[in-house]
DNA sequence: GATACCTCATCACTGTTTTA
DNA sequence: TAAAACAGTGATGAGGTATC
């Protein structure tokens, strides 16, 4: 709550209530969450954030029209082959394409429009490089490009040394013979492996050395020269981290997924999250320590696997496949090579009896490297998660997809980073990956193309088809969205407030009693200003603990405020909070009777009374919760049902309002 | 120790599909 | 055709972990 703002002391009777409601509903959070402490050491679940803005809306229902069903299993609708899927299908693509393609909002300017921020292109100096060299330490750990290539070509060499000896060893303690019989699980390996990565090894050397002589290199010769390691291009260089991270080969020498679950409890390079807690088989440690590969080797958050063959939803979607070690040629050598090493060692070629369990759809990302910091060193964030939420919502990319996918976090705080997204200059390190990595997605022309193939099953190859679809989502009808308060809104608030404050006070009756004192104007949601409804006056049970009038609240919304309820105009909201009870389940039938009596459907009722569509009318009117249950937000629309059946033109308005729309 | 960052569960709501 | 059911979404707070 510190975190958001919300202090409550700026809003004392939000406060008040909802640890009321907390207390009342606690059973319905804190006692169903019996393992919260254990969170953080159980699989993580695979659920993944931003504001509610109505292009989500009105794209979803572009995308509905086009792609039909989001059902997150492959639906009918992929599989469709007829040509109005096709249709769809290109409708999404092109309009993908197109955005893309134009010059606009989507491209790298946002950074560079900032007055104190550098192009990444620019190479401005990094924001780092005065700062303590433990940090450039840290950071370096995922860096290697920066390393002499004679260095790499030796490293290269050590681990060939390295493979050959341990593969003596290894034949010499199978004959030896194990506890339990044969090898260790990852010894277990056919020659076949050994032979192809000791190719892979070549290859790599080679690579780096096109046409080069290679000194103390008796075993390379006559490999043809490959031209040398390019920079790290945005999502690229991820996904090259990632395989640095996660080396993934089948028996092919294919890398199969580069981004890995964030399993605490899957295994990491063939340890279980359990076994790591154990000491480390010491031939094992030596393997690890000795490698000459640790020095590439990434940071490994704590319970980080990365020995998964889970595959990402991106898996091959944002990240560009890889057809086998060579494809990776944007990746630092070391890096492929630490993959083929790891792969080697640490996995066992035999797959696992029991299967992995059901992987978390959630990728780890590599961590950004001290380059792209220096890239990326000053970026704008207002303006960075203003052009991600627009591709989000164009697209409708879910939150979900998005944190996981690119960003590498979860839904919840996708929704607070693109809600609240903090100036530059006081994030810290961490917090400006996401940031960065947001920055590169935008610059990707490809990224949406991809995780838009992603959430929809779409083949990304169908991605790539261009096309001149650019029909925005047309702007949603007014009376669909509840409208902001206005001045007059906020001026009846205030005056309700202190009518209620003295109702209160003198209160003796019930809220059922309705119309009796002189009625108050409040306004609806769907409604402007002078459809004001009366407001009848509340009435608390004698019976109820009376709590004293909070302080006043200001005309407008303080900042705390923001993003919260924004569209519950203050009066209705403070009702919410201060009524302390309401018989939902009679005014839910009294609204239900007068609509069938008066034939007005639940849509309209819905969209002009409360705000609200007709499926959520329906699951009020259903199946209301008992008051206490409710948060102040969800009362709301219980709060406007008692004022309309309170307005002696209620269904007049309706009326005309259903008329006017005929 | 304070704070930032993050995950997770929950809630309220939407849009789509199904049912009456 | 309207209502109900359902699946999916974003917002939010609590609480754990990492970092300063």
């Amino acid at each position: 709550m510190a975190r958001r703002g919300l202090n409550p002391e700026q809003c004392p009777s939000m406060a008040r209530i909802e640890s009321q409601i907390a207390a009342k509903g606690e059973k319905y959070s804190k006692d169903i969450l019996p393992f919260g402490g254990m969170r953080s050491r159980l699989e993580s679940l695979g659920m993944a954030k931003g504001t509610r803005d109505s292009g989500i809306s009105e794209s979803s229902k572009m995308l509905g029209l086009i792609v039909g069903t989001k059902d997150g299993t492959v639906g009918p609708t992929f599989g469709r082959s007829d040509g109005e899927g096709d249709d769809r299908l290109a409708h999404i693509l092109t309009e993908a394409s197109h955005m893309m393609k134009t010059p606009g909002p989507v491209t790298n300017d946002d950074s560079r429009s900032n007055e104190d921020s550098c192009s990444p292109r620019t190479q401005c100096p990094s924001p780092f490089s005065n700062k303590d060299s433990s940090q450039n330490r840290r950071l370096k750990k995922y860096e290697n490009d920066d390393i002499p290539q004679e260095k790499v070509v030796r490293i290269y060499q050590e681990e060939l040394a390295k493979i050959m000896t341990r593969r003596v060893e290894d034949m010499r303690h199978s004959r030896e013979g194990f506890p339990g019989g044969g090898m260790p699980p990852h010894m277990e390996r056919p020659p076949e492996d050994i032979r192809m990565a000791l190719e892979a090894y070549h290859r790599e050397l080679a690579k780096m050395q096109p046409g080069a002589n290679l000194p103390n290199l008796p075993n390379l010769h006559g490999l043809p020269g490959v031209p040398g390691v390019p920079p790290f291009p945005n999502l690229l260089a991820l996904q090259q981290q990632a395989m640095q991270a996660n080396p993934h080969m089948n028996g092919a020498g294919a890398v199969q997924d580069l981004s890995l679950p964030k399993d605490k409890n899957a295994k990491m390079n063939g340890m279980t999250d359990s076994d790591k807690d154990k000491p480390m088989d010491a031939e094992e440690a030596i393997r690890h320590a000795g490698s000459a590969f640790s020095l590439v080797r990434p940071k490994l958050e704590p319970g980080q696997s990365t020995g998964s063959s889970a595959s990402s939803p991106l898996g091959n979607a944002i990240l560009p496949p890889n057809e086998d070690f060579g494809g990776s040629a944007a990746a630092s050598p070391l890096q492929r090579m630490a993959s083929i090493t790891n792969s080697l060692i640490s996995q066992p070629s035999n797959p696992p009896h029991h299967p992995p369990p059901q992987r978390s759809m959630k990728a780890v990302l590599p961590p950004i490297t001290q380059q792209q910091f220096d890239l990326f060193n000053n970026l704008n964030t207002e303006e960075i998660v203003r052009r991600v939420k627009e591709a989000l919502s164009q697209y409708s990319i879910s939150q979900r997809l998005f944190g996981e996918s690119v960003l590498g976090l979860s839904q919840g705080s996708v929704s607070d980073l693109l809600a609240r997204p903090k100036p530059w200059h006081m994030l810290t390190q961490k917090g400006r990956e996401p940031f960065i990595r947001m920055k590169m997605f935008l610059e990707d022309d490809n990224a949406v193309h991809k995780l838009v193939a992603s959430q929809y099953k779409i083949a990304p190859e169908k991605l790539m088809r261009t096309g001149n679809y650019s029909g925005a989502p047309p702007c949603p009808p007014n009376m669909n969205k509840p409208m902001p308060p206005t001045q007059k809104m906020i001026s009846d608030a205030t005056s309700l407030l202190s009518k209620m404050q003295q109702e209160q006070l003198l209160s003796s009756g019930h809220l059922g009693h309705l119309g009796q004192p002189a009625p108050l104007l409040l306004t609806p949601p769907g409604f402007p200003p002078h459809h004001a409804v009366t407001l009848p006056p509340q009435h608390h049970d004698n019976n109820k603990e009376r709590k004293p009038p909070p302080p006043p609240q200001p005309l407008h919304q303080p900042p705390v405020m923001r993003g919260m309820h924004q569209h519950i105009s203050p009066s209705v909201y403070e009702m919410a909070a201060l009524t302390q009870d309401l018989d939902t389940q009679t005014i839910t039938t009294k609204i239900k009777e007068a609509l069938l009596a008066n034939n007005i459907g639940q849509k309209i009722f819905g969209e002009a009374v409360l705000g609200l569509s007709q499926g959520s009318v329906s699951e009020l009117l259903s199946k209301p919760k008992p008051w206490h249950m409710l948060s102040i937000k969800g009362r709301e629309p219980f709060i406007r049902m008692q004022l309309w059946l309170s307005d002696a033109h209620n269904i007049d308005r309706l009326q005309a309002l259903k008329n006017e729309r005929r």
